[in-house]
DNA sequence: ATACAAGTTAATATCGATTTTTTAAGCAAC
DNA sequence: GTTGCTTAAAAAATCGATATTAACTTGTAT
């Protein structure tokens, strides 16, 4: 293989390397939404040989960011309004499922996890790392639901919702809002135990930013 | 290639025919739950190459019926009592969700379709198309739904859930209800436009097909 | 006997080349 | 000027072979 097989390096396959590349790239916009992807140009640019991209691509055809089309190859999947508009209705009902379980199941270890990854997101608030800390936030507070198959399911509909973001990232008003408040109200309502609290504080958080991204999106 | 270029057959690809196959294998329990998918193996059941078997597998992979093991290759996702307690739990809400939208917007074709599938499931009754016929109706209860990624998860719980149905299959008094009268109910309460009703009817019979179900499924 | 290490086998992951299929282009006929 | 057919180019799908990695076996030292 053409890898430089670094000394302290972590050992991974070549498909994995290929899958989270492409998978940023979608999420990021660099690959837009409904764009043909060809195997030979993805090829290229990871430096890697089809069968891996072929293999990443079919992989990402779980998260639905991808889609296969019969003997056509592969696509970014396209984006709608209606599309986010769907991920945001079913992500406020699935997240206020997942989280409600969580509460129900509470533990000082889970408290703690809380605690931490709150603390980790407002410590790279504005840096590049931000993105996966407020992810690891957000899906701390669901991962004491005991229910593999919902946090799944909020996992992708999260990771399909980022791209709206990058996608609305013109309507640069957004960061205008207090985030930050925003989060600590849910962190504490779920500390205190309160479902409803904290489920309200959820889903609102998840409806105010849909109401600014809409704007932005209304051209799709 | 090997395929029969049948004169009226659709063209179809060596990967579809793969995913197809396996897929079926999976959930008739042919491949039993947890076991081990080696690519040889495969590849001489189906007479296939090697790489439209491991590209099926990725793609079965999004229907959580594989699960990729890093460097270990594939094998058929395992099953447990609490996995089908959580697929019965999810459906009940996530179908709840959906047969309210589809009667929320209904329309005559829609009618039209509902009576037609639920037909038709009658006609083959104990037949082998029974399998697809009754899931023509379960998700033409659904597909009025305006919401493809909540029809898309629908579907693939209907799918995880047969398996478990072949998995109890030796517990065989399962046949004993009266499940006719319990999709009648479904239907004309659909038909007739009542929400509560035909949700109530639905979930109940879920509900009941899990107590069947969770008796045999015990030892797992 | 048991734990550990080296060597062997089996299986996966990946590459490079070939075959099919789809898309695009060019040309003729209406 | 458009429609339909033939041909050429591009891309996808698939194969067969190789390299890599994990699993297993065997032997050795404690």
């Amino acid at each position: 293989m053409n890898m430089i097989d670094q000394p302290d390096g972590k050992e991974t396959s070549a498909t994995r390397t290929a899958y989270e590349a492409i998978r940023e790239m979608i999420l990021k916009g660099e690959l837009p939404a409904g764009e043909k992807l060809k195997i030979e140009q993805l090829r290229g640019m990871l430096d890697t040989g089809a069968s891996p991209v072929r293999e990443a691509l079919s992989l990402l055809t779980s998260d639905m960011l991808v889609e296969r089309l019969d003997q056509r190859g592969f696509r970014a999947s396209p984006a709608s309004l209606a599309n986010f508009q769907e991920i945001l209705g079913l992500r406020c009902v699935m997240e206020d499922m997942a989280l409600r379980q969580s509460i129900a199941r509470s533990t000082p270890e889970w408290e703690e996890q809380l605690v931490l990854t709150h603390h980790r997101m407002k410590r790279v608030s504005g840096a590049p790392e931000f993105e996966a800390a407020h992810k690891a936030f957000h899906m701390a507070l669901l991962n004491n639901a005991d229910s593999p198959i919902l946090l799944r399911y909020c996992g992708q509909l999260y990771d399909l919702n980022i791209r709206y973001r990058y996608l609305a990232a013109a309507g640069t008003n957004y960061k205008a809002r207090d985030i930050s408040a925003e989060h600590v109200d849910i962190l504490e309502a779920a500390i205190a135990g309160e479902p409803d609290a904290a489920s309200t504080a959820l889903v609102n958080h998840y409806r105010v930013t849909g109401e600014y991204l809409v704007g932005p999106l209304s051209d799709l």
